[in-house]
RNA sequence: GGGCCCAUAGCUCAGUCGGUUAGAGCGGCCGGCUCAUAACCGGCUGGUCCCAGGUUCGAGCCCUGGUGGGCCUACCA
């Protein structure tokens, strides 16, 4: 039996799990599903990522201690990824001992190799803030094209890069404050050191090596190593969330030396509560034979740089258990676009619970994952038609319409598999027979392919046959044409559970089964005279009206996230400036204008004008006008549809080169493609006087 | 600036070693059926295989150069 230690990418502990996570979290527990179901001994070991930078930032800003952000946010997480059924064995954290103690470790065996290099370092630091600032962490004045408030590593104008220090008139994005050059000792990997060994790691199977790699991913880790690798920074300064390095007090391992050390702290402490020994996983030889231990990392394609260089020369130096493959997959876009918060399409993971079945997401991304790292485009109305499509029409319908037909009509018994349909069972088993090698290599999407094959052919052979026809002169046949239909669906059943587990386990109720699927049992034919249990329901049909639900639930909740903390915040520094208050006037002169609620009910851009839109506004008992407003910079007319606005309405009309405009829109905004439309509470009512 | 990856029907994807007229599912349109969750069946619709060259008897597939998208990285090939 092969040792399996599998792990998905730590989740970090900023914020809440959004549908990017559960993305990979579905993709690592169909592979360890999958993996149990061949007789494997798979571990799923995860964790939180507790330590760094942002994670105190954000404890700053709610007003919290960093233990108190990464325990509420630990309980998040858990609560998400159960939510989706993810069959992890553990869930750790790396701010544990576990992890201190390895970390420590590896830290102490890099150092009696002579791995460890100590130099002085120039960083910003904040007197205000008392830290050093990281790269991301200070704005300024770009040093070459003179652009203000680009990042700290490089400019978006010019697209030159620099040092933090090498910025005109840096500043805190913390504070603001005016941070100053502070040397201080830093210490270091001199990783080129491990070229070789990395290079022996990184060798392609048809030449000799064991590593598996997408051939994406080994080009493009090779490119790195060709390149000369760089000395690898691996401590902070004090304050720093994280682990304190032994030996020199003040500095504490970068987050990223610690993160991927929670796998192993997470491996110790479940075999601590399931009395085994951590060093079975990871301080066996990598391999797939017996007492080897196979480590398979599933991550995304940010996180490449460490898993593929760092990781694997820190744990051959220390002696660890090395990967024996990593698995890279690319971003979930939603409706063909970066997540957005303001569209809504930014998801979270516990706002998808609240709205819809995990079923259905873990089948659609199942469905279109495969072995590669292009993005995933999660599209709603193909989300609905495929779910719709393959899990109802196809392999729900056919288990229902064999099993509710047998049990409503024919006792419910099993018959025999008759002649004609034996070549199309054979050839079902016969794909069953592919499918373990597809999930070992992570191409769910064929699998499931597979899966629909069988159920479509199989329902075609019940149509030919119709049952419901001859059940009148000839039962016994109706029956035998069902039953294949029933054993097929269980091949289906097999191929569906790493996916679905729960429509796994229905049908193992349904068909009587005395063990759990699985591939091995799943070829052996249901028995003659079985008794068939009672039909439950495996899938209801999606609608889009539910995902339109949770979009405009999505909008809410990460606006809510957001918010959190955003109070305790002191005055902070603005880098803006906004134009002086005008003089003070008596409230009489407010009746001058008058302003009224107003809802959008038609918005177009205007032909050959640079910034006008075209509004059709309704005004409720004083009837519809026509506005044009400079906004379309900074808007698309459907945004704005449906809002209600505050409009000048006793403005004079004025003739304008592409009409007549009946009034203002009010909006914020000095620059234009930055301005924003004032908008109301939609219960606001159209025509209302806003004073 | 350099590097890597991706591109086939409206959508999701197959397409073997280079071999006939490039396929499937979904969608759309028309008709039919009903055991089954508006399921199911038949028919129709749908393609500049990103573009341009090249190799070849023959290219979706191989080579060169481009375009678009994604990612990484920086005076180094």
């Amino acid at each position: 039996m092969t040792k399996v230690l599998v792990t998905a990418a730590l989740t970090y502990a900023n914020g809440p799990a959004h549908l990017g996570h559960v993305l990979e979290a579905i993709q690592t527990d169909v592979y360890v599903r999958a993996r149990r179901m061949m007789g494997d001994e798979v571990i799923f070991m995860w964790a939180d990522d507790t330590h760094g930078t942002p994670i105190q930032i954000r404890a700053r800003r709610e007003g919290i201690e960093p233990e108190q952000l990464i325990a509420r946010v630990y309980k998040e997480h858990v609560a998400a990824y159960d939510g989706f059924q993810i069959g992890y064995d553990i869930f750790y954290t790396t701010h544990s001992d576990e992890n201190r103690r390895h970390a420590a470790a590896i830290f102490e065996a890099l150092r009696e190799r002579g791995d460890i290099e100590v130099r002085d370092v120039e960083q910003l630091y904040s007197e205000v803030d008392q830290m050093f600032l990281p790269d991301r962490m200070v704005q300024g004045t770009c040093p070459v094209c003179k652009t203000p408030d680009q990042d700290g590593d490089s400019c978006e104008n010019c697209g030159s890069t620099y040092r933090p220090t090498e910025l005109i008139e840096p500043r805190s994005v913390i504070s603001g404050d005016t941070p100053v050059l502070r040397s201080s000792e830093h210490l270091f990997v001199p990783l080129a050191r491990h070229e070789a060994f990395l290079r022996e790691w990184l060798t392609p199977a048809e030449q000799g090596g064991t590593t598996i790699l997408q051939d994406s991913v080994r080009n493009f880790v090779l490119d790195w190593v060709d390149k000369g690798l760089r000395d690898w920074d691996i401590s902070r300064e004090a304050p720093y969330f994280g682990i304190e390095i032994p030996g020199f007090p003040g500095k504490y391992f970068y987050v990223w030396f610690d993160a991927p050390i929670g796998y192993i702290a997470a491996t110790e402490k479940w075999c601590a509560d399931h009395g085994q020994d951590w060093r079975d996983w990871w301080k066996a030889p990598a391999g797939r034979g017996e007492g080897e231990t196979e480590i398979v990392h599933v991550i995304g394609k940010d996180i490449v740089y460490f898993h593929c260089l760092f990781w694997p020369a820190m744990l051959n130096a220390a002696n660890y258990t090395v990967p024996s493959r990593v698995q890279v997959h690319g971003w979930l876009k939603v409706n063909g676009e970066k997540m957005s918060k303001r569209r809504g399409t930014f998801i979270l993971a516990n706002t998808y619970l609240e709205h819809l079945d995990p079923a259905y997401l873990r089948y659609y991304l199942a469905a279109r994952l495969s072995c590669n790292q292009d993005d995933f485009d999660l599209a709603m109305d193909d989300f609905v038609a495929r779910v719709n499509a393959d899990l109802v029409n196809k392999a729900a319908n056919l288990a229902s319409r064999s099993i509710k037909f047998l049990n409503s009509r024919l006792g419910g018994t099993l018959g025999p598999v008759p002649e004609d349909g034996a070549p199309l069972l054979a050839a079902a088993r016969e794909k069953l027979a592919e499918v373990p090698d597809l999930y070992r290599n992570f191409d769910s999407a064929k699998a499931l392919r597979l899966a629909m094959e069988m159920a479509e052919s199989c329902d075609a052979y019940i149509n030919e046959h119709a049952p419901w026809k001859i059940i009148k002169q000839d039962p016994e046949r109706a029956r035998a044409v069902l039953t294949v239909g029933v054993q097929v669906s269980k091949l289906v059943a097999a191929v569906l559970k790493p996916v679905l587990p729960q429509w796994g386990e229905k049908v193992e109720r349904m068909l009587e089964l005395d063990a759990p699927l699985t591939f091995a049992n799943a070829a052996e034919p249901l028995p003659e005279g079985l008794e068939l249990g009672a039909y439950e329901t495996l899938a209801e049909r999606l609608t889009s009206k539910v995902l339109d639900q949770l979009i405009e639930a999505s909008k809410e909740d990460v606006a809510a996230d957001q918010a959190v903390g955003a109070k305790p915040e002191p005055a902070p520094a603005h880098d803006y400036e906004v134009p002086p208050l005008a003089d003070e006037v008596s409230i009489d002169a407010l009746d001058q204008v008058d302003l009224r609620v107003a809802k959008v009910v038609g918005c177009e851009r205007v032909p050959k004008a640079k910034k006008l839109l075209q509004l059709t506004l309704d005004l409720g008992p004083l009837g519809q006008r026509s506005v044009f407003s400079g906004i379309s910079q900074s808007y698309e007319p459907e945004q704005l549809l449906g809002k209600h606005v505050a409009v000048f309405a006793n403005l004079k009309p004025r003739k304008m080169r592409f009409g007549l405009s009946e009034g203002m829109v009010m909006a914020a905004g000095q620059s234009d493609d930055a301005v924003t439309v004032l908008e109301l509470d939609p219960r606001s009512l159209p025509g209302d006087k806003i004073s």
